[in-house]
DNA sequence: TAGATTGTTAATCGATTAACAATC
DNA sequence: TAGATTGTTAATCGATTAACAATC
């Protein structure tokens, strides 16, 4: 594993990568080129080498790439086959959806509890796992060491819980709450997720293409025939 | 409403600032200045300024903004007073979490109709609507004309639906789905959302700062320092 | 060998930061 | 007026794209 600090550019392209050989590793591609990657993945073939590059050579000359193979090297990159202990606290509407909908494994974790202050929610199972109270959260972490916690909490209990956790051994929050974390100490890492500001860029798009119909239409059209012009790799 | 084309960059940074700004209101504060603004968001009061001024001049020499006004202005230029007519399709876990973890007039969208294919969750209630068998999709559509469509159905079903919606005059698409929607028009605005990759960089970091730990540490701390150093402004 | 396609360097492009004159 | 802070231009930095020699 090479060591010259990768750019976040880069690392946030990779699960997408691992995500497209995925796919053609099911449908029973076996070689890819990085052209024929970036037709369908939408981007410039030198783009793809580039980032590959950073990690190794993973191709061939003449040949291309190794679906299976870069796939495994990208989710070795990545992490996936690692068992880091999760833990997720608040279980409404979204915190149930994310214990259910995403699929930890996959991501390198391992989901080890649930926390929920609300004495009605604690005691239930979900995802056949129990919710535990939120009051037991310190004994747990005592115990079983999570390295990384989900919060699904209203924004006003997420940063002193944070803060808590942190205290506790937790070193990566995926934060859904309402307002963003931030941690003075770098090593701690945050990725805060806001679902309103990915919709709210298609408000957006809906204001400004209506304004001014034709001009944009046409213009759309113009960017996208010098896109695939201009990629003469 | 100024018309030189606003890069993606920008745009992504607007519904933060938004929210910064409104949470600054509610708190009762008045004015703000870039610096202040930009020590409280972690970014360069030349890039707040540099954002801001694509759209015009929201603030005043000598004092700064001020923060209602300037968020009413981010506010418009996002569109968030519009009523985008939306639709939600597939009400599993993450559908039904949407439905009700989302604030849809908050971001200018007005949820007017839930479907889903499932026959024992078509006829139900969530979050006060009925949901609608996946069947009167079309019907729907040409009575009720949404334009924007969120996706929250397995991924072998997304493009085809996607397609049929296009067809029944939707513009826009939220898709949840896991694969990516793309679509040759590009008139057709498409926000792919794939929670499994942000979480991914939380795996990916926990991997390659454990492997250098030391350094990385005192890397970290050197950036922070620097960073802090560097806004001169 | 000839053709294909990589790895990698160089050129371009865009985005961020710094600086400062304008002005409240 | 003096101090503060913007709007805006110029400089820097980083990321993307193009090009091509290396090589399978």
């Amino acid at each position: 594993m090479s060591k010259q600090e990768i750019s976040p550019s880069v690392i946030r392209r990779l699960p997408r990568y691992h995500r497209f050989l995925g796919e053609l590793a099911e449908q029973g591609t076996v070689r890819i080129s990085s052209k024929e990657l970036s037709r369908q993945m939408g981007m410039t073939a030198s783009q793809i080498r580039q980032d590959l590059n950073c990690f190794g050579g993973f191709g061939q000359q003449g040949y291309g790439y190794n679906v299976r193979a870069l796939r495994d090297e990208i989710g070795q990159i990545l992490g996936i086959s690692a068992h880091r202990r999760t833990i997720l606290i608040g279980l409404g509407n979204l915190g149930r959806a994310i214990a259910s909908h995403v699929s930890f494994p996959e991501c390198g974790c391992e989901l080890i509890g649930l926390f929920d202050s609300n004495p009605f929610v604690a005691g239930k199972d979900i995802e056949g796992m129990p919710v535990h109270h939120a009051d037991t959260l310190s004994g747990f972490c005592h115990q079983e060491h999570p390295e990384l916690a989900i919060l699904c909490v209203p924004e006003n209990a997420a940063p002193v819980l944070a803060e808590k956790l942190v205290a506790l051994g937790v070193r990566a929050f995926w934060n859904f709450s309402h307002g963003d974390l931030h941690f003075a100490d770098p090593a701690i890492l945050v990725e805060n997720v806001h679902l309103a500001d990915s919709l709210l860029t298609l408000t957006y798009g809906l204001a400004h293409e209506t304004l001014n119909d034709s001009a944009e239409e046409s213009a759309a059209s113009d960017i996208s025939a010098s896109l695939s012009t201009n990629r003469k790799d």
